[in-house]
Formats: C-alpha cells, structure tokens, sequence
DNA sequence: CACGATATGGGACGTTGTTCCGTTTTGTCA
DNA sequence: TGACAAAACGGAACAACGTCCCATATCGTG
C-alpha cells in the first residue's frame, strides 16, 4: 500500500519510522525516569534520557499527561480488568471492593508523584483525570453496587468521590507509620452498613 | 532604654521601625493573596501588595512555611484550644472527636492550596509541618484517647497518620460531589469499635 | 536519486524561586 | 542637631523549568 493513499485503518498516514522509534525510546525512558525522579520529573531530563531534542516529547505527547497515561496504560487496564474477576473470587461483594481498592492503593502508591498529580486540577493533567475516570470509575461503580445489593454497605456513596478520597489518601507520602492500604481501608469500613453508618448519625454530624 | 544595650526580654536588639512595618504589611498582603491565589502565589505577587522587594519578603520569612505559619497560627491556635472545650460540650468522646475533624477540615479546605502544601515533603515547608505537628497532634491524640477510653474506637489509631490521611482527602479539591466532610467522617466511622472493626476482618484483610 | 512532506533539536522566551550587592533608612551618641 | 554605623531595603541577576519556534535533517515515494 502507498503512503500517499490514506491508512486504511485509521484515514491517516501512517508514521514515518524514525517517530515510531523516538515514540518508543521516550515510553522506555519516561518509565525508567518516573522510577528515579517522579511522573513530575523535568521534561528535559525525559528527552535527555531518550536521547532526543524537548520538542519532540511535546510532538507526541501534547500534556504530560497523556506521556503518563501511555506509560502506565497497561497497568490501569490490569486494574479494571481484575474487578470482575475479583468479585467472583471474594467471599463477599465487600471483601472484592477491598481488595481492588487495595490494588488500586498499591499502583498508585508505587509510582512516586502520582498521587499528586491526580489531585492537581492544573488543566496540563486533565487527560491524565479523563483516562482514570473513564477507565476505572465504571469499574469501582460496579463493585459499590453489588456490595449494596449484598446489603453489605450503605447506598449511594459515589465512585469517583471514593477514589478521589483514596488519591488522597496515597499521596500522603510513604512516611513510617504511614499506612495507605490501611487507611483506604477504613474508609471503606466506614461505608459498612452497620450501627452507626454514616446519615444515622445526627449529634456526630451537627456542625460545631 | 538605650537601645546599644540587650533587649531585656529577648537578649537581642529590638527590631527597627520600618522592619516591623514592612512585616505587618506582608502578613497582610500574604492573607489577601493566600485568599486570591492561593498559598503558593508567586513570590514577586506577595512582595508587590505590599509594597516591598522580593529580598524583604525572605529577610522576614525565611521560607514560605514561616509565612504561612505567621498568617495562620491565630486560626490554628483557636482549633487547638477546641479541642477540650468540645470534649466537655460533646456528649460523647466520639462525638467531640467528629466535630473538632469537622472544624480541621473547614480549616484546610478554605484556605486554598494549603492542603497540598500540607502532604508535600518539599524541606521548604518543614517548618509548617513541625508547627501542625506540635501543634495540633498532641490535641487529636488527646481526642482520640478519650474516644478509646470511652470503648468507642478502636485503640492503637496514630494521631499523626489521621491527621495526615484527612489532609490528604481535603486536598482532593472543591469538585462539586466531593465531601471532604463527609469522608473525614466517614474515616472517623471506620474507627469505630463495631461488629466489623478493623483487625476482626481477615478475608477482607487478605491480599489479592 | 531527487524532492516534498515529516520530524527533529536546540535555542529563545516567559515565569518562578532565590541570592547578591549597592543604596537608603534608622537609631544613637556626641 | 548632625554625623555615623548598623540594619534594612529594593531591584537586578542567576538558575531551573515549561513551552514554543524555526532552520535543518531525515524519511518515504516516484
């Protein structure tokens, strides 16, 4: 097929070779340079390492964002794909919502810097926000509807406010004694239909 | 007093005029510019309101944390003196404990930026965080020793790492459907010593 | 192999934090 | 009151960073 007649899969010439390879060398060195220095580590330390020029980073990723989405796309897909799985493994709805959150915890935890950054609401991450969103806020939707239908937890709590919280929660920093896992925990311990869930709680949610 | 000699209170010269105007007048423009930009405004942004330069700025306030230490201790001062007032007026522990977190998150969330400012481990904002720290921990261990005594939470909850997860939920932004009330509460919920507190939940406690 | 489209890279620009240094202000003492 | 030294000042200067421009090099095709 000639380049000069559209791709037939997308309508669009399809990349000269040269952009194929810098593509790839950047995805290789933004990963090794996120481990070391962060997903907020200069951008001229990522071009450095990839050994290209800054300008080609911003050709084929526009935002920083979409070069952290690319990296860790895998893993985020790994991520929504476990959620089934996990509520047909777990004794309960709950203990499957527990355990992706704890999953969730961990990837998050593990890539120094993210956990900011999905708290930044500077527009230059908002492909970054639109990514998890999309991709994981059905996924966490559908593990709080079956915990409820189980009757396990108290209705109405919204996904992405709870995953939200939980990106709080994880950029906490990795001080001793500072547990995100258990925290992200506890919250949703304290979604639980028990006693005292929240809403039938007057005197503790009067205002001071 | 001839002022060649020691200062008798501080053994040190007092301070001049001018010196003394010019830091009034950047606490004040701090708190204006914290209110309309943020507590990371730009430096030069601060300097200008108050009519000084950006050198003065950090003679007075060495590090931004100092800054924002000065324009705020007054409110923190008030949150930690709360603290017994709402153990006496609360009819329980736990209620006391709900309403000063309650108060804590009014705090961190109105003042825009703080929260975030609060998780970083930049060593520019040490000085902020060994004030919080000093400060307010002492207060929430307190509240939290009376809930335990009480048999109303579970014991062995850090006051450190509450405060720390809750600074971490505030800074999840003011999105509309984001609570950071209601999560606090929720976290304070999660502490309770019910059927299913943390600990007595192994297969949820699992890894996946 | 030549040519046009594509992609490149390094430097220019604007913004920020931070520090240096010549100048100004202040307080004191004669 | 007036001079002088210490204290404080302001703005320029520097470095680090994100972003964008444009002259040049490279690739794919005819």
């Amino acid at each position: 097929m000639s380049a000069t007649e559209r791709d037939a899969e997308s309508g669009t010439r399809p990349k000269r070779a040269d952009a194929r390879r810098n593509q790839e060398a950047l995805l290789e060195a933004a990963a090794a340079v996120f481990i070391s220095s962060g997903v907020e580590a200069p951008v001229r330390e990522i071009a450095a390492k990839a050994g290209v020029g800054t300008a080609t980073i911003y050709r084929h990723f526009p935002t920083r964002a979409d070069l952290i989405v690319a990296v860790y796309r895998h893993q985020v897909e790994r991520l929504a794909e476990a959620a089934p799985e996990l509520l047909v493994d777990s004794a309960t709805p709950h203990a499957a919502l527990s355990r992706w959150i704890d999953s969730f915890v961990d990837f998050v935890v593990t890539k120094q810097g993210l956990a900011a950054v999905l708290q930044s609401d500077d527009p230059c991450y908002d492909p970054l926000h639109s990514y998890f969103v999309d991709r994981l806020v059905p996924v966490c939707q559908q593990l709080l509807d079956a915990a409820v239908d189980a009757g396990e937890i108290v209705p109405g709590q919204a996904p992405y406010e709870l995953m939200r919280a939980i990106g709080g929660l994880c950029a906490g920093g990795d001080h001793p004694g500072y547990d995100p896992r258990r925290l992200a925990n506890l919250l949703v311990t304290g979604l639980r239909r028990s006693s005292d869930a929240p809403g039938t709680l007057p005197e503790t949610w009067s205002r001071p």
